[in-house]
RNA sequence: GCGCCUGUAGCUCAGUGGAUAGAGCAGGAGCCUUCUAAGCUCUUGGUCGGGGGUUCGAAUCCCUCCAGGCGCGCCA
């Protein structure tokens, strides 16, 4: 196994054109070449169409230039076609070169572009007692492929889980689980896999508010608790701390059930920023960014205006002295690329959070925390709508629990492929059908460009057809099955056999792997490498269905189980940074 | 009022200024003595919200209008 990039072809060939038409026209010189796939060759390439003005000359005669000056390159063969295009062709050899060297490197042949660049990523973020619901798929699903994604190409990632750990509503639930030492809430006391300690504290913490609405007296001794926990009382904070600890617990639950990274390790919740508000907002003042209005201490924004016409401001601390979410971005801005390094700045959350961001960037520019070089950039995600386009609500209205989705999905996944599959044993049923479910809610959710509203239908997520999770899992199944009767023996590939039309589509398409994750890195859209594994699921299937690999003569059959081998490890590896486990038989 | 986002087939969605706008689902017709039929083949279906403009070329860039969603100081 080598450890080393291949470049890509499509790079190769882009690179040829570029020589030549810096041979051809010297004036036109680092001109972009322009080069794609191509539905009519290998690839082609539009730059006779984009530089004919510039070069003063007809397209069609530009191209020809062109071809004529692409001397000895990777290219096998160039055509002109239609009113300038170039059609490239590459030969067969070059190709299962490519598959070979791919084969024999432990990344698939895929470089680090993002080699040691240290990148914050701010995902998850559920609240503390409060039940994990629909709304934090999103930011989990697709921070974690993100940070899979930006690792994979050789970013050292920091993730930072920023729950919702601090606040005023903690003074009533403390209170009120003071006030009723009856109530059982810890793990271990709470049973079933649909309850948890959380489920028991959002209930509790609901009580809690109907009390404080209702009972004066019992308001005041909350809002009393509430000075107690930031005063730093003993007993307080001893509550707080296993309120906080039992909700890890179930959000850890959640976190295995869905096959996310996220550890308590990247757990830095907004009560971690406590000891730094301070700091933060002397430097604010100091610098004159941070300004005295009505009494409180606002960050006026010099980009954003607001319905009266004015600034819009940030809250950096409340006329009544406290600090609100406003302060604690700032510090945490502040921290990751003080104390972190940060030198990019992800945040997953939801798209109505876009002002908020970029009012926190735009002042922590001011400050100085953030510079040109550094990118923070807001990762914003739509709203999660059910099958009828309103927001995602169970039938009486509540959110929709997060478990209580898997659960849905794994359930109606079993029946599925109970069905498919009557002779599995039970013990295989459950593993295949808790991949497949939870693998289709994840695809689902990561499939579509991260800034529209998300339509979250289950029934069409277990459907198992078409475009979903499982079409990849079962494409990945079938090449499995494959290399199973070949032996799993080791591969090697004879570059002089003549490639058939599904296998140049296969290889052309495994040659793009490395490509398709920088797009996403760059993008932050992780639908990009969902359209490309299901393009190469789709390729292979076609393989699969003209050109048969076990029944093949040598060498033909050892180039075709090379094919299979490259497949089956770039689906694997591809669904892996999605989050999504590829069994190898369902 | 201002700002951000969205508008592509009946539905859900792709679509880096390039050749005939693509998938999946749904509808219609077929394919299992042959590597897993969770699959495949064929087929029906489009004024790319409307109108201007830039360009040899626009779903894509610019302007404008329309429709929907979200946001705009003491909640996160």
């Amino acid at each position: 196994m080598t450890n080393h990039e291949v470049p890509p072809l499509l790079g190769q060939i882009a690179h040829a054109v570029s020589g030549a038409i810096d041979r051809a026209r010297p004036e036109l010189a680092g001109a972009a070449p322009v080069v794609r796939r191509s539905e009519h060759a290998d690839f082609q390439s539009n730059a006779a169409l984009a530089l004919a003005k510039r070069a003063r000359t007809a397209p069609r005669g530009l191209a020809a230039e062109l071809i004529a000056h692409l001397g000895d390159s990777a290219i096998g063969a160039a055509e002109l076609s239609g009113p300038g295009f170039l059609n490239l062709t590459v030969p067969d050899e070059a190709i299962w070169r490519q598959v070979s060297s791919r084969l024999n490197d432990a990344r698939l042949g895929v470089g680090v572009p993002n080699a040691g660049q240290r990148t914050v990523i701010d995902y998850s973020g559920p609240n503390i007692a409060k039940e994990m619901h629909v709304g934090h798929l999103r930011t989990t699903i697709i921070g974690d492929s993100l940070a899979r994604v930006l690792e994979f190409l050789g970013a050292e990632v920091v993730r930072q889980n920023h729950l919702g750990d601090w606040g005023t509503q903690f003074g009533m639930l403390i209170q009120y689980l003071g006030e009723h030492p009856e109530l059982t809430w810890h793990h271990g006391e709470v049973t079933g896999r649909s309850t948890s300690a959380v489920s028991v504290l959002d209930a509790v913490y609901k009580a809690a508010r109907r009390q404080f609405d209702a009972d004066p007296d019992f308001a005041d001794r909350s809002r009393a608790r509430v000075v107690a926990l930031q005063s730093g009382d003993a007993a307080t904070l001893a509550m707080w701390r296993e309120i906080v600890a039992e909700s890890e617990k179930a959000f850890r639950d959640i976190y295995d059930r869905l096959d996310v990274l996220i550890t308590p390790e990247d757990s830095v919740g907004e009560s971690f920023y406590n000891h730094l508000l301070d700091g933060t907002v002397t430097e604010l003042v100091d610098a004159g960014i941070a300004v005295e209005s009505e009494g409180a201490l606002v960050i006026f924004s010099e980009e954003v205006t607001g319905p009266d016409g004015e600034p819009v401001p940030l809250m950096v601390r409340k006329r009544d002295g406290g600090y609100g979410y406003d302060t604690t971005d700032l510090a945490a801005v502040r921290y990751r690329t003080g104390e972190l390094n940060a030198e990019r700045l992800l945040y997953v959350t939801d798209s109505r959070q876009a002002l908020h961001f970029r009012l926190i960037f735009e002042a922590a520019r001011r400050a100085g925390w953030l510079t040109d070089d550094v990118p923070a950039e807001h990762v914003a995600f739509g709203t999660v709508r059910g099958p009828d386009g309103r927001p995602f609500k169970t039938r009486e209205g509540g959110t929709v629990r997060l478990m209580a989705l898997l659960d849905d999905a794994v359930t109606r996944a079993r029946a599925v492929v109970a069905e498919k599959d009557p002779d599995l044993d039970p013990a295989e049923l459950t593993r295949i059908a808790e991949v497949a479910g939870v693998g289709a809610v994840k695809y689902a959710d990561l499939s579509t460009s991260r800034v529209k509203d998300y339509l979250l239908d289950v029934d069409r997520m277990v459907s198992f057809t078409g475009n979903t999770g499982v079409y990849l899992q079962y494409a990945h199944t079938r090449i499995r099955s494959i290399l199973r009767k070949a032996g799993n023996a080791e591969v090697s590939v004879d570059p002089r056999v003549r490639l058939e039309p599904a296998e140049r589509a296969l290889t052309l398409g495994l040659d793009d792997y490395g490509t398709t994750l920088a797009e996403v890195s760059d993008t932050l859209e992780p639908h990009h490498l969902c359209a490309y594994l299901y393009a190469l699921a789709r390729d292979f299937t076609t393989f699969y269905e003209t050109c048969p690999v076990l029944t093949a003569d040598e060498p033909v059959r050892r180039n075709r189980l090379a094919l299979c081998r490259l497949t089956a490890r770039t689906l694997e590896h591809g669904l892996g940074l999605l989050g999504i486990t590829a069994p190898e038989r369902m």
